[in-house]
DNA sequence: TGAAAAATGTTATTTTATAAAATAATTAGT
DNA sequence: ACTAATTATTTTATAAAATAACATTTTTCA
């Protein structure tokens, strides 16, 4: 018997949910195959992809992982905060910034469909506690 | 007879300034196998690396390819335009989007070491002649 | 019901990236 | 200038991430 799409997606983001840090998507599938050994990366690529389509999971670009979304599916400019150290990873709404940004770029000939924000650092606690 | 980094690294950017548009570290190898066919990916990453690492390259996360610079290589905060359709990487200053991006996030708690700035879209070649 | 379309699963492969070992070049001490 | 120790670079091999191509199952709706 096999799931369905919105089934399969709640699982993931469930395991997204119960980890906190960032998971690749291998990790993912491992999480996964113990209930279901048979899972293939497709699978877990394809649901990751209609999650993030949605807004409900990030896809952290520079450190090829995800995070399900902790902010409102519907905004537009996630900004990932990403600790460099700990694997933290904070998420805020850069709406914001896109007056500035479209100012920036020539947005009058340019129209831009997706905003990749991601600021890589040390956090709060990794700086207080440099013992990581 | 070996290269040193120095040379092996205006190699690379040779090759990226030549191209226009943005290139996966495959692709470069293959562009450096002409004329020497015994290099391999460890090369050509170690010298991207320290190219990024310069400020004199970038890596366009998003898109797992890379582009010389074209602004001022001590600029932190690039904000790369990406055409969707047909590739072409736009490069500006986005250093003016810091006090913003600073309070966006809690800037007294959080080291910010780089900033990932990346707009996906479609040009305004690409709008106006909508073939590719 | 049953043919067509859509969704999901499977196999195999491609693409991207790096670890580890080997070699070459450089440096520092004599 | 010679050579041991260090550092840098290359090579080999493999790991990790992603997707193409094909097979199957489910759904839709005439």
């Amino acid at each position: 018997m096999r799931k369905k799409a919105a089934e399969r997606q709640n699982d993931i983001l469930d395991v997204l949910r119960a980890c906190e840090k960032p998971m690749t998507a291998y990790k993912i599938l491992e999480k996964l195959q113990v209930g279901e050994p048979d899972i293939a990366p497709p699978t877990v690529y394809r649901t990751l992809l209609a999650l993030t389509e949605q807004g409900r999971a990030h896809r952290l670009e520079s450190i090829k992982a995800f995070v399900s979304c902790t902010c409102d599916h519907a905004q537009s400019v996630p900004v990932l905060v990403i600790c460099e150290d700990c694997g933290a990873v904070d998420e805020h709404d850069g709406s914001g910034l896109l007056p500035k940004l479209s100012a920036l770029i020539s947005s009058t000939t340019f129209r831009a469909k997706r905003h990749i924000l991601e600021i890589q650092g040390q956090c709060s606690a990794c700086l207080t506690n440099p013992v990581n």
